[in-house]
RNA sequence: GCGCCCGUAGCUCAGCGGAUAGAGCAGGGGACUUCUAAUCCCAAGGCCGCAGGUUCGAAUCCUGCCGGGCGCACCA
């Protein structure tokens, strides 16, 4: 099913290319002056050494438009100003009326993607610095699974490393029964803090975890034992965070570092094998082309330390590679905060370096910016401590929670507790995933939980509105439905917008720039209520209450699987 | 010092080669006996950090400044 854009982009293409006996991009837009405006002849007239509004009118007497277009104008200095049809966007209508993905196809090569996001560390809980990288990765999940491409959740639990040592000797001195009470109950903080404080007080304690690195190290049975209890209890906990802000990370999606052990001397062993393996100082180190130091030396990603151990650039080069050789992925998202950009760039440079990384397949560092408080600083509680992730959520839920009972004290207890639930996560959600990924913003609670402008309880008001015409109507939507009356304005603008769903699930997917779909749906919702107040729905007759029927319910698909895709709920009632 | 990101309306942000730069919030003015007013409509609000350059055309691309943030070998 072609989208109304590839219809008209298709058809200027055509023409342009017969005005100028070559391809050309017609340079196709939405425009304010009329639905869609083509910009090619402009650029073009040099070329051809001719006027542009010359050539603009050959282009558009070259073809026919009227089965598609009801105005098609040249304007300006050469601009093609086009003005759809009513009855083509109602025939397009139609279409997507009849298909559950709302003309959104199917990827025609579906790929396997790995989305790396989310990334907790064992025994440490879990603040808002892991908030974008779980929702923004969440949600390109749902996109890409969506789309039809096969998505390995990765998440890179951080659950080995020198901290091990001290977190395992401070779980003994408590006792396992009682740490993993402290564990289960999430009060991670305060057996991280209490075995920090210890090692770094404590001499005696300090050459225990030294030791007892070692031992983890070494295999050591009852070590290994203790330290499973500790990433058990921790996943427990975040499975639990998880699910409550409605994610979809399972426990079978950790992929901790410990997982690529076995593979890292594999891993120095290859690089040495390709001749990329430099010493230095001791260590072990790759020097990925393009990157210096500041004293303009090249930059070395260290492999083996000089102690001997592993860090996390030897697991992140494990990693890639198990994804590109085992995994066969082609495409590696990793959803991690814009500091680390350098690091991924050097392992990407080195994966290409050693071959693993090559064409098709692509590594993106899908990178994120730092949530701030309302003083423009990096998000803390008034104390300052960094703020837990599961007490936000909780805020959230309970902040709706009080704006459902002011404004719609009529629903019972436990619907109200499901929305004021489905309204306060999205709305931290909707508030992170609205914002340009790669910039900083400033986290307010009364503004992503205002009813008014770009925010989640908007749109999921709009879609509330909608579902209750029907109910109001006493009326299922008819999806069999393949005509559409398009009149009003309000008509007009919506099915425009409608009908543009396709281009920008497609734009979203590629750029991974996740406010492009929310901007989309805050206008959707905007064009929506415009036109519900301008167009009545239940009070018209016949084939215009039918076909408005259809845009209402188009209208609220397209809503209701946009704010899934976000990962946002959508409520049939609030 | 080098590298990356960012300076757009009072505030929070879109726009990133095309016509008079757009939203939302706040402030101003209107609209509810009518499908949820948790809404809508109207008006107002801008040396797009500064200076050059490329282009038929620059907020958008290039260069240089100014201002802010982040990163730059054995913590992740």
């Amino acid at each position: 099913m072609a989208t109304l854009q590839q219809l008209l982009h298709d058809r200027l293409a055509a023409a342009f290319a017969s005005v100028a006996g070559e391809p050309v991009d017609p340079s196709l837009r939405r425009s304010q002056h009329a639905d869609f405006q083509a910009d090619a002849a402009l650029g073009l007239a040099r070329r051809l050494r001719g006027n542009p509004r010359q050539i603009a009118a050959d282009v558009v007497g070259r073809t026919r438009w009227d089965d598609l277009c009801a105005a098609v104008e040249v304007s300006g200095p050469g601009f093609i100003n086009l003005t759809l049809a009513d009855d083509a966007l109602g025939a397009l209508l139609g279409a997507a009326n009849a298909d559950d993905r709302l003309g959104v196809p199917l990827a025609a090569e579906p790929e396997t993607v790995v989305v790396d996001y989310s990334a907790p560390n064992v025994a440490k809980e879990m603040h808002v610095g892991h908030l974008r990288s779980t929702v923004i990765g969440d949600s390109v999940v749902r996109l890409l699974e969506w789309l039809g491409h096969r998505v390995i959740r990765a998440n890179h639990l951080g659950d080995w490393g020198t901290p091990f040592g001290m977190l395992i000797e401070h779980l003994l001195d408590l006792g396992g029964a009682e740490a993993a009470h402290e564990l289960s109950l999430g009060d991670l903080n305060t057996f991280y803090q209490a075995a920090r404080a210890k090692f770094d007080s404590d001499e005696d304690f300090k050459t225990r975890a030294r030791n007892r690195v070692v031992a983890l190290q070494g295999g050591d049975e009852q070590t290994v034992r203790l330290w499973r209890l500790l990433v058990q209890e921790s996943e427990k906990y975040f499975l639990s965070v998880y699910d409550r802000l409605d994610v979809r990370l399972t426990g079978a999606d950790f992929f901790g570092e410990s997982a690529y052990n076995d593979m890292l001397p594999q891993v120095l062993a290859e690089l040495d094998r390709l001749g990329l393996l430099r010493e230095s100082d001791g260590a072990r180190v790759v020097f990925p082309a393009g990157f210096t130091n500041r004293e303009g030396e090249p930059l070395p990603l260290i492999v083996r330390k000089r102690d001997g151990g592993f860090g996390y650039p030897a697991t992140d080069l494990a990693a890639i590679r198990h994804r590109l050789h085992t995994l066969h992925a082609t495409r590696l998202l990793y959803v991690v905060g814009l500091p680390q950009r350098q690091h991924f760039e050097m392992v990407y440079e080195v994966a290409r370096e050693a071959g693993w990384l090559r064409p098709p397949a692509r590594a993106e560092h899908v990178g994120f910016g730092s949530v701030l408080g309302p003083d423009g600083k990096v998000f803390r509680t008034r104390a300052g401590a960094t703020v837990k992730l599961i007490d936000l959520v909780d805020e959230a839920v309970a902040r709706a929670a009080a704006l459902i009972e002011e404004k719609n004290p009529d629903l019972d207890a436990t619907e109200r507790a499901e929305l004021a639930r489905t309204v306060g996560i999205g709305a931290v959600k909707y508030a992170d995933l609205s914002n340009d990924r790669t910039r900083d913003y400033v986290f307010d609670w009364d503004r992503m939980l205002s009813l008014e402008g770009n925010t989640a309880p908007y749109l999921q008001y709009a879609r509330a509105r909608i579902e209750s015409i029907f109910r109001r109507g006493a009326t299922a939507p008819d999806r069999s439905r393949r005509t559409v009356t398009v009149a009003a304005p309000a008509e007009h603008a919506l099915a425009l917008h409608l009908l543009a769903f396709p281009e920008i699930v497609a734009e979203t997917a590629e750029s991974l720039d996740l406010h492009q779909l929310t901007g989309y749906l805050f206008r959707l919702a905007t064009l929506f209520t415009s036109f519900y107040e301008q167009c009545p729905v239940l009070r018209a007759e016949d084939d215009v209450r039918a076909s408005r029927l259809v845009l209402c319910d188009l209208t609220a698909r397209t809503l209701a699987r946009g704010l899934d895709l976000l990962g946002i709920g959508a409520p049939r009632r609030m």
